[in-house]
DNA sequence: GTTCCTGCAAAAGCTTTGCAGAAGA
DNA sequence: TCTTCTGCAAAGCTTTTGCAGGAAC
């Protein structure tokens, strides 16, 4: 089940985090555009519709968001962090010839690893690379 | 089976990768700390040791490295890459506390996913996060 | 001798910081 | 009103690039 925009709304105000015009439309583009967006994609995209926001903004919106438990940070390579509103448990797949992530089904609390017995674990990340079916249709 | 200084050598040579002293002394320090080092953390053990070096240098030898396959490259956070020579199949426990990064076992060719079935996968990378007993003996 | 490598400087790309003015509650 | 947020400019970091001199084979 899948939180709504309304949801996070309503736990953002929980946490007492101001509802401004910019992060609630960067809370609705991540809710609309789930393909783990750059913080570059998100502002370019956004700032069509807001022409006065700027990039720190966004990069101030998406730490908040990340430290509420509302989104996602993924690091898988190339020196920028990706967004991802879906908090779930699930693997994420990057595409190495078109750099969409791709998300996939995985249960997290099943891995468990013998030399990990003293340790406290607080994040699991599970990231897989190769060509997604896209491209290999393609490049046929 | 791990692979000595002198087996990593040979590879190099087969792969018509000239066995400069800079390269060697990088794979060499690569094999005495496995620590998972940073471009920097390996730049500045070297340096004092080799005052000619640059960081461009050890940049260059380990995208060469990595491309030969002796060195995997992993990026978990932070920006910022780093390095370790065991290529064998394992996973990656980064401690939030002292940033230390340990290796544990896991049998990567066990991950199998059914969301996965049409992709070619290349690589297969499990980073966990959390705090490790080293830092929680110390909080204690 | 030819090819490849090194290292300096500069630039590029992503992210953070400081701060004054503006907006939210 | 009081607190928090925004956005500009500047700086901070890691990494890449161009290129002349130097090393490897």
């Amino acid at each position: 089940m899948k939180a709504s925009f309304e949801d996070l709304k309503e736990e953002l105000k929980i946490r007492h985090i101001n509802l401004s015009h910019q992060r609630l439309k960067v809370l609705e583009y991540l809710i609309q555009n789930q393909y783990h967006p750059t913080v570059d994609q998100i502002f370019t995209e956004l700032h069509q519709e807001i022409s006065t926001l700027s990039k720190t903004t966004v990069y101030n919106t998406l730490r908040v968001l990340v430290e509420a438990g509302l989104v996602r940070a993924i690091n898988i390579e190339d020196h920028e962090t990706r967004y991802d509103i879906n908090v779930e448990n699930h693997g994420h797949f990057k595409c190495e010839s078109c750099a969409r992530i791709d998300d996939f089904r995985i249960d997290t609390d099943s891995l468990v690893f013998d030399d990990l017995i003293n340790f406290v674990i607080k994040e699991k990340n599970v990231n897989f690379k190769g060509i997604c079916p896209r491209c290999l249709s393609m490049s046929k």
